[in-house]
DNA sequence: TTGACAGGATACCAAAAGGTATCACAACAT
DNA sequence: ATGTTGTGATACCTTTTGGTATCCTGTCAA
């Protein structure tokens, strides 16, 4: 069964979940610390972190009475993977791109082979 | 003033839209060749190629009476850069990684700087 | 010219999403 | 023990969203 990109590109989709993200780049913070940076409430924010926590895009852990939020850049992977599959098709304008510079800079360049391979 | 991400991060954030985007990876196609492939309405498709296009991740061109929908991958363009920004988190322990596989591949290997270039 | 056919646009509906207010609970300090 | 503080969960509201049905427009073929 694939992985279900769904939750985490949904996390993604939102502008507040994405500075969160960010935000939580920075350093390991409370639910009540994010919530100081927004102009959202506290339970807002938790929403968000649940989103964000559904998507696999950040980890907690209870210290005492407070839950930490960490980053978790891992959960990006699957997305970044599948965006990758469309590489394939800016990469053959750009090799088409970066072969015309060649081929004017040197011309007697043959982009087709090279030897020292 | 910044690049708005957030049409972009929309456009992807629905599962049939990520379909589409890859059923036009393989060819142009009008709005009823792609409303063909799934259990939706024309309309419904139109609907969301219309968020596509506001995403900047397909072009349009118009064709006799029938509109053709082509990938536009320069689109995501924006959305991998600020996942990128994401990289320092992961990569830190990939650059570990691969450095120490190119290491073993090839212990002559220079990775600072290449003179003929 | 007159149909047929591909698209667009709009109104409308149900469900999901973002947000607040509120209550309940656990843990810390005194 | 008791009050305070950080959190979680829920009910509720409004807007957005994915979807359909419907009507209108433009274009191709006879």
């Amino acid at each position: 069964m694939p992985f279900d990109l769904q939750p985490s590109f949904r996390a993604l989709s939102d502008p507040s979940r994405r500075d969160i993200l960010r935000l939580l780049g920075a350093q390991e913070m409370s639910v009540a610390d994010v919530a100081q940076h927004f102009d959202m409430t506290r339970a807002a924010v938790k929403k968000h972190l649940n989103v964000l926590d559904e998507g696999g895009l950040i980890t907690t852990r209870k210290r005492g009475r407070e839950r930490l939020n960490r980053l978790n850049a891992e959960g990006l992977r699957p997305v970044v993977d599948w965006l990758s599959w469309f590489d394939q098709f800016w990469d053959q304008r750009l090799d088409a791109l970066k072969a015309a510079i060649e081929e004017i800079e040197d011309p007697n360049l043959t982009p087709k082979e090279t030897e020292d391979d």
